[in-house]
DNA sequence: GTTATAATTTTGCGCGCGTAAAGTTTTTCG
DNA sequence: CGAAAAACTTTACGCGCGCAAAATTATAAC
């Protein structure tokens, strides 16, 4: 590796006995020059490692490599799971992800997507923030950038969405639960942030009508991304006062379910699937910390690795804007059992 | 607001009645113009929202106003907190963070600093991996780009660093449970990613014998991220050949007593304060989901917001040029007292 | 070996803005 | 009110690369 720098491609093109206009052809995409003439642009590429100025080069370009990552809460580990995969499928289709998180905070979410304007992005992944998201915003944004939404639908935008089957998700662990011991209640946020809450709720209430059986739901106060600590203080209270009408509880969500359990403790509540066990606790979304807890979290698994793919895919085809058939792609969930229900 | 997209500067001077290289200074800085002037260009602002290239703005400069966030792992909250807080502070200056994670991949981090070089940043805040960062990588980027280390040292790196005093932390939490009870025995990872960990076993010896007690650390086998998982397992195995010398277990951080808070949960072992529990449990780190085991964790909170506003702020003056006259700065923790020890 | 075809080189313009120099207007202040 | 200072305008060039058109050369096909 030579010592000396490389200002510009006309001085790589110049040592490497090319031609410019050919190496920025090589660059644009290394397949698209003869086998001969890349062998050269490599070998000089390894003796003086020159990198292409990103900002000249997006400067002419309409369309950018970059694409935006934005979910609603990093310090959510399953977001931060979720922003992870999607990103590396970025990466390996050769684009440059770039990842923002909106602290879940509504006008934060839109200061990004006004500095993602300025970035020229390709395309945008969006989990949104949900409810409190400025859908004017999000739909004006989604108008002008190929975008495709995950993990939490804003209805009626006519943007694609690929997410879970949450309707199923609630079946399949009220059927699972109801099989093995009293029918589940329903623990939720009465203004839960993500929209997928209400579809969970209705689920659940369907599900349980189904088998003939009464619903009993349970709804907290409290907003924001607090989870566990709103269902720590609300179903303590909840239990304080006997809402519960069976001994399985059934969680909205996971962090709801890793609160609900403490406030379970602190009341000295055993949880588990024993006949010693004094209530069953379940929860949707196989968080990455669920099965830390203790009891480790019997809830319906998130179907990851599809929905980033899907995601992906379908913001490729956008950005070579291919019409999406399938505008709305909706994963099922897996039963994972463990020993809190 | 008008329809009309305005193209560049020149266009946009021309609506405004202000010549190019004015309007130029002013996105530069807007307290440099006239306050007429400023007036004058901010009306067209609202009229027509025009937002300069920032591609054309940063090629002509050697200095962005971008900088780099990089952390470890980012599906650890707890760096996602610490993300949080220095992106916060970044904008807040004027600044363009953008946030990068190594994934617990040393590769994927010289990958970051790959790409964080042709992003030209004005400079890089960065929680390395720590053991198996590749120093030598680490210490070429810091030679060219300002850069300011947190949470896990690389030592003479001559690199600025903030992060914590794992021996006062340790110091602290041996008191405490020392005072309150039988005398800690210390749990880690044999092999642990961070290099915070030794510092703390160091400290927790140099604290036990300074109590004149013995002190007793139990090493577990595994490497990677997956730090629950392995205290699960591992710490399962220690129960069971008896390994904890007294009915107290410090560990090395917040991660691995999550994990085996799980591995007593599944030995019976009841865990906290009371004479009736059989074994307390804490940690070091106050992770953001600590507050949320069972029984929630005590543990030593580390200041997260003294190390973000001092790191933010070593950058700026390593921005600036200025010569870091203290290249070193450890914060100390704070006991958080509940009810697993 | 000739021709068709693909790959490369040459040439040259343009992107949107930074920035410097010289000239003009406005503001400040004695 | 006049002069100095500050702010602004005009003019002009450069940054590093994308990209298009035309000319040239190398490869493939027959």
């Amino acid at each position: 590796m030579s010592d000396a720098k490389i200002k510009n491609m006309e001085e790589f093109a110049a040592i490497s006995g090319i031609s410019r206009p050919t190496v920025s052809k090589y660059f644009h995409d290394p397949d698209s020059v003869r086998a001969s003439t890349r062998e050269r642009i490599e070998k000089a590429l390894q003796e003086h490692d020159y990198r292409p100025n990103i900002y000249a080069v997006n400067q002419n370009r309409k369309l950018t490599k970059n694409i935006g990552i934005v979910v609603p809460y990093l310090a959510d580990p399953f977001f931060a799971e979720l922003a992870r995969n999607v990103e590396q499928r970025c990466i390996d289709a050769g684009f440059r992800p770039t990842l923002y998180s909106a602290h879940g905070n509504s006008s934060v979410e839109i200061e990004i997507l006004e500095s993602l304007r300025v970035l020229k992005p390709a395309g945008v992944l969006m989990a949104p923030l949900g409810r409190s998201s400025d859908r004017g915003a999000v739909e004006k944004f989604c108008a002008d950038v190929p975008t495709v939404l995950f993990d939490s639908e804003l209805p009626d935008l006519g943007v694609p969405f690929i997410g879970s089957d949450n309707a199923q998700f609630a079946r399949l662990i009220v059927d699972y639960l109801s099989r093995t011991g009293e029918p589940p209640c329903f623990l939720e946020m009465k203004h839960p942030a993500n929209p997928n809450a209400n579809k969970r709720r209705q689920g659940y209430i369907k599900a349980v009508e189904a088998l003939g059986l009464t619903p009993h739901v349970v709804s907290l106060e409290g907003e924001g991304w607090s989870i566990e600590e709103i269902a720590r203080v609300g179903g303590a209270k909840a239990i304080a006062e006997g809402a519960f009408a069976t001994r399985s509880v059934l969680c909205s969500n996971d962090r709801l379910a890793i609160g609900f359990l403490v406030a379970c403790y602190e009341n000295n509540l055993s949880v588990g699937i024993g006949n010693d066990a004094a209530i069953r606790v379940s929860g949707m979304d196989d968080h990455p910390f669920s099965r830390f807890t203790c009891p480790p979290l019997t809830t319906v698994a998130q179907d990851y690795d599809s929905i980033s793919r899907h995601a992906v895919e379908a913001l490729f085809g956008a950005i070579e804007g291919i019409e999406n058939t399938q505008n709305r792609v909706l994963f099922e969930g897996k039963l994972i059992m463990r020993q809190s229900a």
